[in-house]
DNA sequence: CATGAATGAGTTTTCATTCAT
DNA sequence: TATGAATGAAAACTCATTCAT
């Protein structure tokens, strides 16, 4: 057994060169998969781009639909990331849904590649082990959401379990902008003022009126 | 002269028989591609399904791609048919685009296949003629959605030049919905009294808080 | 029975305009295969050229192939009626082989079609019927074209019984100019004293060397 | 440092071996698509006689066309190698002619697969990138026939600047001699003293005459 | 007879995946 | 483990031919 398996410190230069090639794979997958679309996309191209011969895909990862679930838990663990910390400071239910959307709407405006894949993700086969991850982890996203938006749904008079209902609005609405709205050029073009009051609308929307 | 050539009457049934097989074939399309996927759903299975020979499919579209554009068209003015009445009736803004929106999502909750076709429309290549097309109809509606939506625009303080992108937002939420929804299962099991309040979402967000 | 069934006179205006179709469908089908190859003239293309729909190419020949060996026996006949001429004024054995060279080589480059026509037909499966035709017909021609030849044969020591190679040596020299030349603009841009000079040197090649 | 990198010695097995299905997938298309016509004879006929799989094909060639012209230049490289030699050895104008015009003949006689592939090859599309090689090769070799012929033309009285003229005549005879023969059983069944004499006929007939 | 809509066999070409090196 | 050549199933699309009107 090699010295230090566990110690973080400098990997054993195989490792890291794996590790160098997957990160590409996968980053210039999601940038032309989104582009040139998810099945339009040939794997040869991304390889190309990616810098390895074509084989070295099939060594990472199972399949293309495989590789594109992957993408999708990528791009999901990403977003989180960006709203999971709105969960840990208290605030009032209005704001926490306000943060969310406001959150995924940004997230979808810096990366449209990411609106681009999921919206893509969806249309793949439910009969395929891979598809069926798909779902699973689209699932496990909303869930979060759910699960960090679940003290803001009693004031908003929202019922406790369609968590996930409200979750899902938020994401068609903040990811389905951006698709839609790339073969128009709009998201891009929309200025801040407006996406932000988008993201806002949500909460205000189910805010109870005080008039 | 013969008698009322101008009346539509029986027409002659070569030419009827045509439209009932065009007909066919985009009905069986519209419901092949949304459930097995646009890309995924074989041009024979859907002359199979329409009872028609393979050929026929080409004699009376010019491609699979300008098969997907005419079914958006299809979709998008069927939808269109539902909301334009909406602007007949003088209403107040808010109660307008609360219309606009509550029609978007039931329409696509009771046709979850158009919500299916059009997000995978979207997917289609831009650099083909049919591709440009649907970006087009995409446009077109948004920009009737838009002009319908324009006189609720200033009470709301929503920048008269950029309706489309309310549209945007309201298409987004309502397609988006069904779309992202349909591999947990969420749309056809949501209360209705939820999706209501979703269909209102984007007036009540938008109008002024008399608070 | 109608009157006068025989009498050349003004036929029966059905029987003219049927005849007046199919001229058109062989003209036409003639400039049409030449210009852009056989295989890939398309049959509607030829009937939308011709005015006609496009069942009734299928009226007036039993088949593609069968189109074109008729075209191949009206270009045959045609070239035949400009040799045929020849043979009737008793001339020496050189005069008769050099004009039969000239009028082929200027045949083919007045009508260029007609060599093309005639080189792709010979690519036609030899299996079907058609194919046979046209082997035939062409085997046709070069029997008269020999039998033409036959007393110019003796005087230059030309075997009597390969009358045909001559005349295959002399279809294949005029129309293969203008089919090999076609690509490279050679043919129409000749001079014709290099053309006539050409056409005279089978005469010429033959001729026992008075020196 | 390896031993002698740079000998030429036993390649690599893989490069070998992918060379030699490349020889095999031309060797036998050449003798297909001559057989059996250059537009019937499907790919993978090819594949299946060359023993590789049907998408190896695709490996090797672009498309069907491109294949076709990569043996256009092969049959045209290979009959050059036959011609070349004849413009060493300095020989009187009319030798060298009839030199040239022996070797093309005896040429098709031996390979008819070449003047069959020629023949039809001059029928692809001249708009597609393939079929404008094929034009392209063709006048170099005639260009290469005419610059041998170059110091003949002189004393034939033949003008300089059509030497090309020259080099298509004698290449439309050879090469058509076998292709209009092939429906009549023409050509292998002639006598190889009348082949040679059509081989000498444009220089004997270009001569000027002694008397 | 003329017409043109329907037909489906046939063909090229694509591309994810495998596997020998 | 990386590579890229080989593979063949799959799919869109073509087009000669048929036939009901």
């Amino acid at each position: 057994m090699p010295a230090e398996p566990s110690r973080p410190g400098p990997k054993p230069p195989r490792q890291a060169k794996r590790e160098a090639a997957s990160r590409r794979l996968l980053e210039e997958g999601l940038r032309l998969m989104a582009r040139r679309g998810v099945q339009a996309c040939r794997v040869e191209e991304i390889t190309a781009a990616a810098g390895v011969g074509k084989g070295t895909f099939f060594n990472h990862f199972a399949s293309k639909e495989a590789f594109v679930a992957h993408l999708v838990d990528m791009v999901l663990t990403d977003l989180a990331r960006r709203v999971r910390p709105l969960g840990l400071a208290p605030q009032d239910g209005e704001s926490l849904l306000a943060g969310v959307g406001t959150v995924h709407l940004r997230y979808f405006q810096l990366r449209p590649e990411a609106a681009s894949l999921l919206s893509q993700a969806c249309a793949l086969e439910r009969d395929s082990e891979p598809g069926r991850q798909i779902g699973q982890r689209l699932a496990a996203h909303l869930d979060l959401v759910a699960s960090m938006l679940a003290p803001a749904l009693g004031p908003l008079d929202w019922p406790q379990d369609h968590g996930r209902e409200l979750a899902l609005a938020i994401l068609s609405l903040s990811c389905g902008f951006f698709w839609f709205g790339r073969p128009l050029g709009l998201g891009p073009e929309s200025p801040a003022a407006l996406l932000d009051r988008l993201g806002r609308l949500t909460a205000q929307g189910l805010a109870p009126r005080s008039g």
